[in-house]
DNA sequence: CATCTGATGGTCT
DNA sequence: GACCATCAGATGA
């Protein structure tokens, strides 16, 4: 028999930037409120830590991202201009604050509940961004600190041609120097991308 | 299609 | 009191 690996998301403590693509695919599982839902990675964001200038962790250790510095594999929520909130994958060793953002996701589990949530049942509308991919996977300000496997987990899908894997560098908001790293990943052409380039 | 703006609340200064 | 890793609805072309 086999027993389960204690630690599934060891990967996770690698560097964000190598984390960000591994986890395009993967199946973002949620269970809050004791229902399932779920969508397949499509696009995430990748944020270093202390240097980085658009990184919540440039800042240094504040009770709010906390969940940042923990070990690869926490969670980390944050409420985005008091409307929205926003999901973290915590990666890299334990004091980095290393994160990446899971900006949108191709809905697969409990669309009926999605649409509920949502207040809409357009597809697209779903869980095509990091605010509305929160909404419909219940996700509030009560994960952040919380890890992987709890009420979240990863979960292996099928994999995705390899000429899918997309990567921006464009400057991000709010960095006077452009970005000379990739850090947004996502699958080309798939219809839940986020909107924005 | 593009661009603009108000909503709204936790966190930090 | 300022600042947002966003979204929806409105308006104009």
């Amino acid at each position: 028999m086999t027993k389960p690996d204690p630690s599934p998301y060891q990967w996770l403590t690698a560097d964000s930037l190598t984390v960000a693509p591994l986890l395009l695919g993967l199946e973002l599982v949620s269970n809050a409120g004791g229902i399932e839902t779920a969508g397949r990675i499509v696009e995430v964001e990748a944020y270093h830590g202390r240097e980085d200038p658009a990184s919540h962790a440039y800042r240094g250790h504040t009770s709010r991202v906390a969940p940042m510095f923990e070990a690869g594999g926490a969670i980390y929520v944050y409420l985005s201009y008091g409307v929205h909130n926003c999901v973290n994958i915590v990666t890299g060793p334990a004091g980095e604050g290393q994160a990446v953002l899971i900006r949108a996701l191709e809905p697969t589990i409990g669309l009926n509940v999605m649409a509920t949530r949502r207040h809409t049942a357009g597809p697209r509308l779903l869980t095509s961004g990091p605010g509305r991919l929160s909404q419909s996977l219940g996700i509030g300000l009560d994960l952040s600190g919380s890890r992987l496997g709890e009420t979240l987990s990863l979960r292996p899908t099928g994999p995705y041609p390899a000429q899918a894997l997309a990567v921006a560098t464009s400057p991000r908001i709010g960095i006077t120097k452009a970005a000379d790293y990739p850090w947004r990943f996502y699958l080309r052409d798939n219809p839940y991308v986020s909107g924005r380039r």
